[in-house]
DNA sequence: ATTTGTGCAAATCGTTTGCATCTGA
DNA sequence: TCAGATGCAAACGATTTGCACAAAT
């Protein structure tokens, strides 16, 4: 799983510039399997391997990769915006405490008796977050 | 569904001091049936209707309100918080084109297929969101 | 009289934007 | 060359906070 994938190609198939920083970001983004990142934690990381990019050109060049369908977008906190290298259909658990998202396998959950849908409206997606927090041992 | 509940005692049983502003803004929100309200959109309503409140306090109230366990927060977009005056379990349809949020009747979605939680952890609560969007014409 | 809530304005946080400067094709 | 990208700093929108004042018990 961590083969790196030519991000470059990835770039270019997807109509974006392959520049240095979009490389960059990209090397750091999909040489590590599943992450779910937040446009600070991916500058951080960033800037800790001596990857000069700015904060606005992580925001940007994540959306642009979500766009272009390399990156999921994940709504769970409301706070912050957290992105998912695993573009995959699937969902997630949510940690409260910690405030980390973590994949749920593909297929375990599944859900049943989906509602009628209001006329001249389709399903986009469908989220599922499981909420968890540390057992309370009152 | 629109006979007022006595919101001085919802407040009293919250352990919250029934003052004029939250008294006025429970009737507004537990009034109307269910409702999923901002806290832009509560404080236009009070103003609209004389109450004078701030947006501060808005904001404290709803939260007080979601502790209390007289509202729920959802999340959907990111970008706001919604409150919803329901409280029962049930999902949600979000429409992205108008970022309003729906109920989706209790008891019509329903989960299969849990997946284990991790150790020490439990599930606090799990969020369906299906997000609809108008039908594209292409 | 005490405690708790409220309003205001300033502060904060995540994110976006305008614009001058660079860079890849 | 030159459209498209980047960096910076300023702008932004939603939410929070500090503190003097007001209202419940």
């Amino acid at each position: 799983m961590t083969n790196k994938p030519d991000v470059r190609a990835l770039l270019r198939r997807a109509g974006l510039r392959p520049t240095r920083q979009r490389i960059a970001l990209g090397d750091l983004l999909f040489a590590t399997g599943d992450w779910h990142v937040t446009a600070e934690t991916l500058h951080e990381q960033a800037i800790i391997r001596s990857i000069p990019v700015s904060l606005a050109t992580v925001y940007n060049t994540l959306h642009q990769f979500t766009e272009a369908g390399l990156l999921k977008e994940v709504v769970v906190d409301g706070s912050k915006t957290y992105f998912d290298t695993n573009t995959t259909s699937h969902h997630h658990f949510y940690l409260e405490d910690q405030r980390a998202i973590m994949d749920i396998p593909a297929g375990q959950v599944s859900i049943q008796g989906m509602p009628e849908v209001p006329e001249g409206m389709e399903i986009a997606r469908v989220d599922v977050v499981v909420r968890l927090r540390a057992v309370r041992t009152n």
